[in-house]
DNA sequence: GGTAATGCGTTACAGTATAACATGTCAAGA
DNA sequence: TCTTGACATGTTATACTGTAACGCATTACC
């Protein structure tokens, strides 16, 4: 193993956050693209968070910093950071998440703990491959994909309910 | 290959639906449960759709049925069926589509076609389990997981455009 | 400076989902 | 048979999630 860089391992949360937005002012700038005032603190308040969280969270953050109390600010700042490969949206949790590996040319699966509800990001391009692979058995071309995995983390397995 | 019997393949969506229905009254017996005549009618009506429905385009034809047009009728019947495996929820979408495979242990991908909105079910045990070993790697145990690819069924490749 | 492109402020609304409580129905045991 | 409890449904209201569309501001570039 490279580094044992889950979510789920304890980590310095803002070292990562200024490795982070270093990275990520670099990957903006390589496009053409613009990192400004809400966009960067869109990206601050997701690194900072230790969960996944709801558009209208992040909006509330915003607020708080000054921007607009508008649903598009957030949907908006979200939608870019996405398309840069900096944000990731968690389908399941209607939520998003700062990424945690950018740059890397990464197909991640996301997994979701449902006790305490933390989400880490697993490298997983065999998952990737295997998608792929089963994809094209039908004939179809694979542009985007979404994997996302519920269960415990290591910290809840053990201590949480069995599944209903 | 067993069959080919994928959403993109032309097929007697009639005859499809009669043995569909066949299977979810048995799989729904073996659990104590009973389908009744809501639960029944929205599972035809995903059955007979060529297409993903959302909740509430279930609803409407709930409603056409005779049935309250109310959210929580068509949610609640969704539910259950889901529950029963009978159903499968489409998160990218926000929709729901009759499982093609009933009855078989199986954790389905869904291949969603971008141009027509196409979506099948493809088999793709070796993605589940390349999901479980990458989370075994960090730890964490799956339970259910959502495997959802965006992309172009055969019909539309070539035909669509190309990515923005 | 002109002007085209991009981003932002703002209003309004569309779409998705659930809580909570009242009522009805069915089946098993007293 | 009557009761009783579990399950299912009817109903109201509301919460949550996401977008369209328009006009102004800023920026980059000629």
């Amino acid at each position: 193993m490279p580094h044992d860089h889950s979510a789920f391992a304890p980590h310095d949360h803002d070292a990562c956050a200024v490795g982070a937005m270093a990275k990520a002012e670099g990957r903006v700038a390589l496009t053409g693209q613009r990192l400004t005032p809400v966009r960067r603190q869109t990206l601050q308040i997701l690194l900072a968070s230790p969960r996944a969280l709801g558009a209208y969270e992040v909006l509330e953050r915003l607020v708080a910093l000054g921007f607009a109390n508008q649903p598009p600010v957030a949907y908006r700042a979200l939608e870019f950071l996405e398309q840069q490969g900096l944000v990731h949206r968690i389908r399941r949790l209607n939520a998003f998440t700062a990424c945690m590996h950018m740059g890397e040319a990464h197909a991640p699966a996301f997994l979701i703990c449902r006790a305490c509800h933390a989400v880490a990001e697993a490298p997983a391009v065999e998952v990737a491959i295997a998608l792929q692979a089963a994809a094209a058995g039908l004939g179809f071309v694979v542009e985007r994909s979404t994997v996302e995995a519920l269960g415990l983390c290591p910290a809840c397995h053990g201590t949480a309910q069995a599944v209903a």
